[in-house]
DNA sequence: CGGCTGACTTGATGCGCATCAAGGCGCAAC
DNA sequence: GTTGCGCCTTGATGCGCATCAAGTCAGCCG
């Protein structure tokens, strides 16, 4: 149980397992199933029928929607060490409403759906964890949500930017983008070419650096009060 | 106690409340404070802090956010029986994340927001049910946000006309407009310009006939259809 | 080294929708 | 009646961003 123990102490401080108690815990790794995906591996496909869920512990996943034409908006992109598709815990006919797929290798384990709603009614502690948490999520939807209907792609790339830095952070800083541009693309909702415009606008303005993967922001302060 | 009878009638089917025991129903109609609104009278602004969360028995109530510049974006139209604001139950500093404005006179029931909690805490079922309920309300949110990023307003108008329709009808089928085109348009993410000429391109190639606030499908098969 | 590939950039063009600006039309006041 | 006021509609114009099309650059492999 080697594994298995390293997995609980990764678990101790996660919100939806830190009000468990020990038994609840191990009731629950007992039907925990680890899995491993290669970059660009597909987990499911929106529609798909789900008994789990998941949480990622290394490597980067992308939950997305896909127009009938084609094109790609990126809902979440999932880091260690984020559970996802909670939702289906509550669904009456369980199925994904997105597709997953890893955008690097990734390692993740599967719960089952079941068991963990079978401990959440035991658990009040965590019931109440989980609305926080979906609470949380629908507050940051209903920014995404004005963000798309209301701001235009430069301020919608700037808050995403801002979105990377920490909370506190003044001054100089550097951020790495979490995945390759045309991913960050998808994500803000605009194409390509025109993130590739916005920065390289930006930074003819002195207002950030792009190198690569790497974007320093010149003054964070100045960047907050850009966003009009 | 004639009233509050007639209100525990009203909430009987209440996702929110029809899980409660009838003692748990008394506690929480004890601390139930009745609240009437002129039309246009707003109920809360956004980051007001929050205790209490509503129950709309008759009007309109809107649910937007606005933009620096002013333009607004409406997040929910609320009509009765609906419940509205249940998102402050489990935020850590509860405040309002948009603001509430009556559209038209309204009559609504103000709840206690930590009376609330404290059933729930007795009351699994109703756990679970806020639970669905939440889930529901992240399906809609990830519906909106694919549509804002990757359909043009035409779409979003047909969209939200199908919405207006029953799950299951066909054929020739007349709808009212729940409130003035402008709101509409506020709600589609449109301006009212927008929405005026869509209207007329779709009644133009005789896919619906529009009189006012009555909107008439020709044929819903034909819209449904129409989507792409 | 040279050539290939995939990601990003840059430029040219066009379309969709917002914006600005007039009308039309119903409705209430008087 | 007529005046005025909202709301909606219709038209003219312009801007923002997508689209299409090259071009650049880094990494990789023969």
């Amino acid at each position: 149980m080697q594994a298995d123990s390293a997995l609980a102490r990764e678990l101790r401080h996660h919100y939806l397992f830190c009000a468990l108690t020990e038994a609840q815990q191990l009731r629950l790794l007992a039907t925990a199933v680890p899995r491993r995906l290669a970059a660009g591996e597909r987990l499911f496909s929106r529609g798909d029928s789900a008994a789990q869920f998941f949480l990622l512990r290394s490597g980067c996943v992308k939950l997305y929607r896909l127009s009938p034409e084609g094109s790609e908006k990126i809902m979440r992109l999932i880091r260690p060490p984020q559970t996802f598709a909670e939702s289906v815990l509550f669904m009456d006919v369980p199925c994904f409403p997105v597709s997953g797929e890893a955008l690097d290798a990734a390692e993740l384990i599967a719960f089952d759906r079941e068991t963990f709603l079978g401990i959440l009614r035991e658990s009040f502690a965590t019931c109440r964890a989980v609305m926080a948490h979906m609470t949380r999520r629908i507050q940051a939807h209903w920014d995404e949500i004005e963000t798309l209907a209301l701001e235009n792609s430069r301020y919608r790339v700037v808050h995403y930017l801002l979105g990377l830095v920490p909370r506190d952070a003044q001054g100089q800083l550097t951020v790495t983008l979490p995945a390759r541009k045309s991913v960050i693309a998808a994500h803000v909702a605009v194409t390509p070419e025109t993130l590739s415009r916005t920065l390289r606008a930006l930074s003819d303005e002195g207002l950030i650096e792009v190198a690569g993967e790497a974007v320093t922001v010149r003054d964070v302060e100045r960047l907050r009060r850009h966003m009009h």
